[in-house]
DNA sequence: AGCACGCCGACT
DNA sequence: GTCGGCGTGCTC
């Protein structure tokens, strides 16, 4: 029969549409699911989707692209279920991620799961419930110990998953052990979505509609309450605070139950009223986030400052990068906050990129300020409810300015016009692992791109490869170099460590110079940081005898010794134990400390002087949320007057009262054998003698050394960076290092090391064998050579810089190592690809 | 990556 | 014999 009313039909509803979705999974590939005709209409690019993978696992996906071309090899599974009404990730991003899997060499799965707080990705585990038909005193079946018991808990619980069986029962085992019960019809699994995300509410109170009237209704419900004086006075507080009459939307928003109950009223007089109808219990959602008043409204710059904004603008106008070469203390911050008040208001957004520790201090609190609401943060340390409500918020507009850690590149901006990235040299916003292994200044550069928006750069110290592009006309420079207020440099003293032991006068670590002026600081009641880029107490215990070093037992490297916890760590893989006694190689009990950590600084500095309050930081003191924070605000109350540190203390840190910075061991980090070795000296050193002397008061800063002739100290106490970099760079070049190359590093990792060996063997062949200007090298062992029981192996691959060998070269090294991994003996080797590695 | 299937050793 | 090890193949 003919269908009168076809016409009437969606257009799309007789169209075979599919979706190619990206799924959380490291396998190199979209997935073609096809779309119903019930969301055909609604889905799009950028949408979450629910879909089936494997025999059981639901997924959500993200939307890549919708067409019509049915997958000609393989049946496509349905979309089992659209998850928003508008798209959570827009095209510009995906357009982004692609970007990122193909520069940095990682697919886009990979991406997708760095991309998304964990909130957004949904997923499914599987649960477990007894049968209802199932009788436990007639089983039907004869039932083992191990059943029984995992019956017996069914029983107790409504429904389980996995992992609480497999804290039951020791071992695997419950898996085979659900698998049967559910043979014998005992127990039924299903898949259940775990529900991540869980929005913020707050209990309030309003009065009940039909006392909003009239004045006499209100009346006799006073009549009525005579007497019951508690929950007359709940009501009075809240006509107090809310004006019912005047304003009857004020009642429709009502008051947090919170208030009352601060205000004395009894939660149980409140819940009266409201069983009595008199007052009206609901919800409302609110932000995680409390809102923050803008308190400052007008700043002013200084010359120089206003000179550099007007530098930058210029150079914006043809240039999508600039560089902002600015001392410490020479106020980017105003600079940044002018920039970003006028982007705001043409009606684009900004992101502003800060390493994780900066992102603690008062430049946060500053912005704020300036800021108020429009400005959402973005910490690593934010739980991931936190994270979708950033998330939510820029996508919906009600940020429109993110200050945050690297990982904000990945949030649903639509237009941003500019982006900044504060302390930009900062090898921390480099991800190493896992991937994407990314270089979120570069990732920045590359949004921005893609916005049409621009690139401020800022940093004291910049990295030789924004430098360079700096120098060669790529990006503007601007250079701001007088201290804001005119605040003098610190002066800097080189304490020369073999001098002191020869004489004697070195104790614990600490020369006579420096130990003498830690004295006169503190004598002056102000305060020292101590900089040590080693954490632990020593990185290394020994046998006075036989010269026994406690080993890691999954790892190629000694073990730290951590006195505070009395115990050994492994930094690689956190294997920890006990302190030894005696000596497991000849039994010796005479086991000696070799080098020095924080805690070791902290303990010397304490049994030198007795009188000082000391602190520490590092990442044993500051793996909690707010642990920077405590001590920071600890140290800025004064409550502390030595603060002992990695390099932690280097950013962020702005307390008038530091007048003395103390860097223990200088040649630890200038010795360190990587060809930036000379950069990070210069940038480290450089970022924490900025932390000495503030406005008014010179800082002082002692550098301890064993070679005092060296010529980076002269060019980092002359603050000249320029000819640092000029010297350092013609090494570059003549050795082919960044940034005159691109440097792509391979770790190969197996359980076995011939393996492990082999296959870093063949694919430097296969490397060396691709067509393109690059020089390979290795296949050498690690420095490391094991961790976590894997062997690793390094291949070092110089790029030429331009595109196109770049694109070509790692499309043919992808394909290779794919290649390489079809062999079964290579099968369980992992190919770790780090592009522009630090 | 996870997960299922399948083929082999060491225990009742 | 079977329980449980992990090598291998696959995911739209």
């Amino acid at each position: 029969m003919e269908d009168l009313f076809a016409d009437q039909y969606p257009a799309t509803a007789s169209k075979n549409l599919f979706a190619d979705i990206i799924l959380p999974v490291p396998i190199p590939r979209w997935f073609t699911y096809s779309v119903g005709p019930d969301i055909q209409d609604h889905i799009g690019i950028g949408y979450r989707v629910m879909v089936q993978f494997g025999k059981k696992k639901i997924l959500t996906g993200i939307v890549a692209k919708v067409h019509q071309k049915a997958p000609e090899v393989y049946q496509a599974k349905p979309i089992l279920d659209l998850l928003d009404d508008f798209p959570v990730v827009n095209a510009l991003q995906i357009k982004f991620w692609s970007w990122m899997a193909s520069y940095y060499c990682c697919h886009m799965g990979e991406v997708m799961n760095a991309a998304l707080p964990s909130g957004l990705k949904l997923s499914t585990e599987s649960r477990v419930q007894l049968h209802p038909d199932f009788d436990f005193d007639n089983p039907g079946f004869p039932m083992d110990e191990r059943e029984l018991l995992l019956l017996e808990t069914l029983g107790k619980n409504e429904e389980m998953n996995v992992e609480q069986f497999d804290q039951l029962l020791p071992g695997k085992t419950s898996h085979k052990i659900i698998k049967s019960l559910l043979g014998k019809g005992a127990i039924l699994v299903y898949e259940s979505v775990k529900e991540k995300y869980s929005p913020k509410t707050e209990q309030r109170v309003r009065l009940a509609s039909k006392y909003t009237g009239e004045d006499s209704l209100l009346q006799s419900l006073f009549e009525a309450l005579k007497g019951k004086e508690k929950q007359e006075a709940v009501l009075l507080k809240y006509l107090q605070q809310v004006d019912v009459f005047r304003d009857s939307g004020k009642n429709t928003e009502g008051l947090p139950k919170k208030v009352l109950t601060d205000q004395g009223c009894s939660a149980s007089s409140i819940d009266t009223l409201i069983k009595k109808g008199v007052l009206d219990a609901f919800k409302v959602l609110i932000s995680r986030f409390d809102s923050v008043p803008m308190t400052e409204r007008e700043f002013t710059l200084s010359p120089p400052q206003a000179a550099a904004l007007e530098d930058i603008h210029r150079h914006f106008e043809e240039k999508n990068t600039v560089l902002l070469q600015g001392i410490t203390g020479s106020g980017k911050t105003e600079i940044y906050a002018q920039l970003i008040r006028e982007v705001l208001q043409s009606g684009s957004q900004v992101l502003m990129l800060l390493p994780e520790i900066a992102l603690t201090t008062h430049l946060v609190n500053r912005m704020q300020q300036i800021f108020g609401d429009k400005m959402g943060v973005f910490h690593s340390k934010y739980s991931d409810n936190e994270r979708v409500e950033v998330w939510q918020g820029v996508l919906k507009g009600r940020y429109n300015f993110i200050i945050g850690v690297r990982s904000s590149v990945f949030l649903p901006f639509d237009s941003l016009g500019l982006v900044i990235v504060d302390e930009e040299h900062e090898s921390s916003y480099k991800q190493y692992d896992p991937a994407p292994r990314f270089h979120a200044r570069d990732a920045a550069i590359m949004l921005s791109w893609m916005h049409q928006a621009k690139t401020l750069l800022g940093t004291a110290t910049p990295a030789f490869e924004s430098y360079f592009n700096a120098q060669n006309g790529k990006y503007g420079f601007v250079k701001l170099d007088q201290r804001y207020g005119n605040a003098e440099l610190p002066h800097f003293r080189l304490a020369d460590i073999l001098q002191d032991k020869k004489k004697n006068l070195l104790k614990l670590d600490f020369t006579r110079l420096m130990r003498e002026k830690i004295q006169e600081t503190l004598n002056r009641q102000e305060q020292v940081l101590i900089f040590q880029n080693r954490r632990g107490y020593a990185p290394y215990l020994s046998c006075d005898e036989c010269g026994w070093i406690p080993q890691c037992e999954h790892c190629d490297v000694s073990l730290t010794y951590h006195q505070y916890q009395e115990e050994l760590r492994c930094h690689y893989c956190g294997f920890k134990e006990k302190v030894p006694v005696s000596c497991q190689a000849c039994g010796s009990q005479k086991i000696t400390t070799i080098g020095t950590g924080t805690e070791r600084i902290e303990e010397s500095l304490s049994l030198l002087f007795p009188e000082a309050r000391i602190a520490r930081m590092d990442l044993d003191t500051t793996r909690s949320k707010y642990g920077y924070q405590r001590i920071l605000d600890n140290f800025g109350a004064g409550n502390v007057d030595i603060l002992v540190g990695t390099q932690m203390i280097t950013k962020g840190l702005d307390f008038d009262k530091v007048s003395l910075v103390g860097i223990v061991d200088a040649d630890r980090i200038l010795f360190y054998p990587d060809f930036r070795a000379g950069e990070r000296a210069f940038q480290q050193i450089t970022q924490v003698a900025g932390r000495a002397g503030r406005r008014d008061k010179i800082g002082e800063v002692i550098i301890q050394t064993r070679r005092p002739d060296q010529l980076i100290f002269k060019q980092i106490i002359s603050g000249d960076y320029a000819d640092f970099y000029r010297l350092e760079m013609a090494e570059r070049k003549q050795f082919f290092y960044p940034p005159f190359v691109k440097n792509i590093k391979i770790v190969v990792k197996h359980k076995d090391f011939k393996t492990s060996e082999i296959a870093a063997k063949k694919l430097k062949n296969l490397l060396t064998d691709i067509p393109a200007k690059k020089i390979v090298l290795g296949p050498e062992k690690s420095i490391i050579g094991k961790i976590k029981n894997l062997y690793l192996f390094e291949i070092w691959i110089k790029l030429d810089r331009s595109g196109n060998v770049q694109q070509f070269f790692k499309q043919q090294l992808m394909g290779r190592i794919a290649e390489l991994q079809a062999d079964k003996r290579f099968r369980a080797v992992r190919f770790l690809v780090d592009v522009d590695p630090y």
